[in-house]
DNA sequence: TTGTACGCGTTATCAT
DNA sequence: ATGATAACGCGTACAA
C-alpha cells in the first residue's frame, strides 16, 4: 500500500506538505501541489479512510438501522424508497451508508455497533421501536422515521390527516357504512391513522359499530385478508372499507374478489402509501400517498444539521399525505 | 471516549492483557479476564473499529456497487431482494454493509474510494457494467451479480434456461406465433434470455420473423409498452410473447388490454424475473423466476471465501430458474 | 501469565 | 512555506 510517506519520499516534501496539499490547506506552494499530485497519480496513492477517521474523530459514514420485524429487510417497498431517497441527500456532502448487521441477538448491541463503528449519525428507518430510548439517551446524532421519539427528532408522515382524507373522500362519494382495517396499534403510524379515521368519522355524524375497526397486524397482505374475512361475515358489511397500508388492501380486494364482489362496485377499498404497486394492480388501487422522496430527503437534511451542530434542539418534520384517485372507490 | 488504556488503569493490567481478553486470546488467567470485562461493562467500553482495522488491516466491512442505470436505486425489486439475502448471509461472519457514494461523477473513483475506505470485499450488484474491468484487474475481491466478468467470480440465473423454458412452455400450450420482448443487448442478461429463445424456436421447428423480436430497453414498464404497441402494429401480431422481465411484460399487458384485447385468450404473456408484484397484478403473470435468495446467498458464500483466500481462482455459479405457472398464458 | 514498545496512516500543533 | 513530532486507539512481536 502506498502511503503519505510514499509521496513524500518521492516528492522530497515532508508528510506535513503532502497532507495539506491532500486536504487544500492555504500555506502551500504551487510548485509543491503540482508536484505532489503528481506523484500521488503516478503511484497511485489512495487516502486511507481509517486512519483518517482515527485523527479526526469523523467517519464520513452514516448508520442505517432498518426494519426487520416484516422479515423483508432492505426489500420494503416503501422503506427502499425512502431509504434511496435519504441516500441521494446524504451523497452530496460525501456520506456513505453503513448497514449494520444485527445478528448478534440482544437489540442492546446494535447500538454499541454503530458506536463501535464511529458512525457520524444515524438513521431509523421502523416503524416500531423496542430500543428506540438508547438512541435517544445516546450522544449519536440520531433521526427516526416513521415514528416519534422523546428527545429526539423523527420524520413521518401526517398520518392522522391521511385517515382524514380517506374518510372524506369516502363519505364525498355517499359511503356511510365505512370500515377500517388499521395497523398494529403498537405502531405510532398505526395509531395515527386510526386517529384521523375515528377524528372524521365523527365528524361526519357517523357511527362507527366497533366491529368496523378490525385490526390487521403489522401491514402485511396476510393481514389484510384475514381482517377483511372478519368484515365480510358481519351482519351488516362496510360498503367502503379503509385500510392503513397498500399491502393489506391487495389482501382485502383479493378477499373482497373470493367472495364474489366486485371493487368497487359493491365495496369501495382506500389503501395507504402508494407503494409501486398499486397501480398496477386490478383494479388501480386508490390509496393515500406518503411522499417517499420527501421523507428521506428530509430526515436526511435534520440529521445532516444534527451532525453539522447547527440544530441544537430535536425537532418533528410531518410531511404532506396526499389523495390518489385510481379505481377502486366509487360512489354509492 | 474510553480506551483500552482506561480499562488497563482501572483493572491494574496492561492494555496488552486487556486487549488478549477483549480478543478472547488463549494466555490471560481467570481473573484477569473477569476483572477486564466487568471493567468493560462499567466504563462503558465500546472498541473503536478504526483503530482496530488500521492496526489489522482489516475491515469487516463490504463495499457494495448498486445499479444505478434504473433510478431506483436500492428501491430495485429484484436487486433489492438480491442484496438483502447477501446482507443476511454475510452478516453470519460479522461483516457489515457500506453503500458507497457513487456521486463523483466519472465512474472511475467509485472504485478509489472502495479502495480508500478499506472494504474487505465488493459485490457488484448491476446488469451493466462500463467500469467492471476496473474492479477485476484490482485486488479487491469482488463477486460480480447478474454479470460474468473475465477473471472474476460472478452469481447470475440461468438466462438461457430461462427463455427456453419460456418457450417450451408456450409451444407446448399450443403457440406457434411466439414473439419475445427483449432487454436491451448491452445487458448480459437480455443477450442470454433472447439466447435461449432463439435456440428453442429452432429446436421446434419455428421460423420467427425478425420483426417478432423487439428491443424494450431496460426492462422498465415503460419499455414494455412501447414494444408491445410495436408488435400489435404488426400485419400478423403473435399469440404468445416471452417478455425478458414482469415490470416490462407488465407494461405490455396493459397495451394489450387498451387496444381491447385480452390476456391470455387473446395474447399469452410470460415475463422473467418473478417480483412480488407479479401474482397480484390481474391475471396473476406467468413467469420465469430467479431464485433472489439463492443468488444473494450464493455470491455471499463466494465472496467470503475469496476474502479468506479459500479459493484463488474465479468461477461462476449459475443459478437454476423455475416456471411459475400463473394465468396470463393459455392454450390456443 | 503479563508488560514494553513499536507500527498502522493520518491529522494537527508548534517550530523554523 | 515547510518540517519534526506527537497524538488517535489498537494489535502484536518480543522480552520478562
Amino acid at each position: 500500500m502506498t502511503t503519505i510517506y510514499d509521496i513524500a519520499k518521492a516528492t522530497e516534501y515532508s508528510i506535513t506538505t503532502v497532507s495539506k496539499v491532500l486536504n487544500n490547506y492555504p500555506n502551500v506552494s504551487e510548485k509543491a501541489k503540482k508536484k505532489v499530485l503528481q506523484a500521488v497519480e503516478e503511484l497511485g496513492y489512495t487516502p486511507n479512510s481509517s486512519a483518517r477517521t482515527l485523527a479526526t474523530n469523523k467517519s464520513w459514514m452514516i448508520g442505517v438501522v432498518f426494519a426487520e420485524h416484516l422479515g423483508v429487510g432492505m426489500a420494503h417497498p416503501f422503506f427502499s424508497e425512502v431509504i434511496e431517497s435519504f441516500k441521494k441527500q446524504v451523497e452530496l456532502y460525501d456520506y456513505d451508508l453503513l448497514f449494520v448487521s444485527r445478528n448478534m441477538g440482544l437489540q442492546k448491541r446494535t447500538y454499541k455497533h454503530l458506536k463501535h463503528r464511529g458512525v457520524d449519525g444515524v438513521v431509523v428507518v421502523q416503524s416500531l421501536g423496542e430500543e428506540a430510548i438508547e438512541y435517544s439517551t445516546s450522544k449519536l446524532p440520531t433521526v427516526f422515521i416513521d415514528m416519534p421519539i422523546e428527545k429526539s427528532s423523527a420524520v413521518y408522515s401526517d398520518n392522522k390527516q391521511g385517515g382524514m382524507l380517506a374518510v372524506d373522500y369516502l363519505y364525498g362519494l355517499g359511503h356511510r357504512k365505512i370500515a377500517h382495517i388499521a395497523g398494529r396499534d403498537t405502531m405510532f403510524t398505526a395509531v395515527e391513522r386510526t386517529r384521523g379515521f375515528k377524528l372524521a368519522t365523527r365528524e361526519k355524524g357517523l357511527t362507527i359499530p366497533e366491529q368496523y375497526i378490525v385490526d390487521g397486524g403489522y401491514y402485511s397482505y396476510e393481514g389484510g385478508r384475514e381482517a377483511m374475512v372478519r368484515l365480510l361475515g358481519l351482519e351488516a358489511p362496510p360498503t367502503a372499507v379503509f385500510v392503513a397500508g397498500d399491502e393489506m388492501a391487495l389482501g382485502a380486494v383479493k378477499v373482497i374478489k373470493e367472495a364474489g364482489l366486485r371493487v368497487p362496485e359493491d365495496i369501495s377499498v382506500i389503501g395507504f402509501d402508494d407503494i409501486p404497486l398499486s397501480k398496477h394492480v386490478d383494479p388501480p388501487l386508490t390509496t393515500i400517498r406518503q411522499d417517499k422522496q420527501l421523507i428521506g430527503q428530509q430526515s436526511a437534511v435534520l440529521l445532516l444539521d444534527k451532525i453539522n451542530g447547527l440544530s441544537k434542539n430535536n425537532q418533528d418534520k410531518i410531511v404532506p399525505v396526499q389523495l390518489i384517485k385510481r379505481n377502486s372507490c366509487s360512489a354509492l
